[in-house]
RNA sequence: GGGCUGGUAGCUCAGUUGGUAGAGCACAGGACUGAAAAUCCUGGUGUCGGCGGUUCAAUCCCGUCCCAGCCCA
């Protein structure tokens, strides 16, 4: 029996070290990495979105940066195909597949995947963003509730999004059927010899860091970076615009608010988010803990996680 | 020095015919299946400026002191 392939999962809150614990790892051993984070899939949102410099990216390949326009939807599913297909290349190269990122969500695709579902309606969701700014979220839900009482049991009449999703998962023809919906993950993907490794900080010391980090990316351009986006047209109140930092430069530069009022919002949100990237991952039981503090930095966090693969079998 | 106004949650403030108090923001915790850096849920964290008095009971009424702002000297 040829034995199961392996699969390194690095996770962690934003700003946490993940890049850089990956670049000093891909020093030690042969590996590329496939991003999992979803913002850094955009082209052109570069300093906000935090990704990889050209000098990360000579040293280890990356992979699902810049795969789409921002204008384009990318999406969990897209990202389980994607991702799968780089894991496959990687692998065939003869190297350790490193996936790396903080979106919870599209980590979790990867390795449980997803329910069958039809693909997003952008017309339907207009239509029923429609219904509900007329008659209130909860107007929606009540509709979901005739036609799926069990999506609407589980679903909250307030949350927008995923109740407009419901109805258009039960609007598509075969799949509302078979679907079983959120709350139904299942095992981990037996398919590879997977190590899940999660970067922590203690929260004080990582909330100065993305402090430090926001000051940071306005100092390196992310203005301009902003303003190119607007005049190519994106619109900043949807995806992937809408995104930390990046709402709020835009703002500013429509002159709504000041440059200082935009950095704290900025960096207000951005801790808010770790915090929400910290409550998803805990729940995954794989992942084993590092405090990249206490493991003495990036050097010290890369060498725990190259001894703890080793012990674990995924390299010699 | 005198007068007026204010002092209640981390911040801005509301309130109680006297029965130890509540909003927004901030903050904390949680949920999450093709939007996920999105979206949503839950939680009030307090010497009601200090000290005395009246009262069964004071954050509220009285006295006094402290602090801040404004006005008059």
């Amino acid at each position: 029996m040829v034995s199961r392939p392996p699969l390194l999962v690095l996770v962690g809150p934003t700003g946490v070290g993940k890049t850089a614990v990956a670049v000093r790892l891909a020093r030690e051993i042969a590996m590329e990495v496939i991003g999992a984070d979803s913002r850094q899939v955009y082209r052109g949102m570069d300093i906000g979105a935090g990704k990889p410099t050209a000098a990360d990216r000579a040293a280890v390949p990356h992979h699902l940066i810049d795969v789409v326009n921002p204008d384009e939807r990318y999406h969990a599913a897209r990202f389980r195909a994607d991702a799968l297909a780089a894991i496959a290349a990687v692998r065939g190269r003869g190297r350790l597949p490193v996936v790396v990122g903080g979106t919870g969500l599209y980590v979790r695709a990867l390795l449980r995947g997803l329910a069958p579902a039809p693909p997003a309606d952008p017309t339907l969701r207009a239509t029923l963003e429609g219904f509900a700014a007329e008659h209130g979220a909860p107007g929606l839900h009540a509709r979901l509730a005739v036609v799926a009482p069990a999506a609407a049991r589980r679903l909250h009449p307030n949350d927008r999004v995923r109740v407009v999703r419901a109805l258009e998962i039960h609007a598509g023809a075969a799949g509302a059927a078979t679907h079983t919906g959120a709350g139904n993950w299942g095992r981990p993907d037996g398919a590879w010899r997977l190590v899940m490794v999660g970067l922590a900080r203690a929260r004080p010391t990582l909330n100065t860091a993305l402090a430090d980090r926001a000051r940071t990316m306005l100092a390196r351009g992310m203005m301009d970076e902003v303003r190119r986006l607007l005049e190519a047209g994106h619109d900043p109140a949807r995806p992937p615009m809408d995104g930390i930092g990046y709402r709020h430069l835009a703002q500013a530069l429509r002159g709504q608010i000041t440059v200082e009022e935009a950095l704290r919002l900025m960096i207000r949100d951005t801790t808010r988010y770790a915090k929400r990237q910290m409550t998803w991952f805990q729940r995954e039981p794989e992942i084993r803990w590092l405090d990249v503090d206490q493991a003495g930095g990036v050097e010290g966090a890369a060498e725990a996680v190259r001894e703890h693969i080793t012990r674990e079998g995924l390299i010699e």
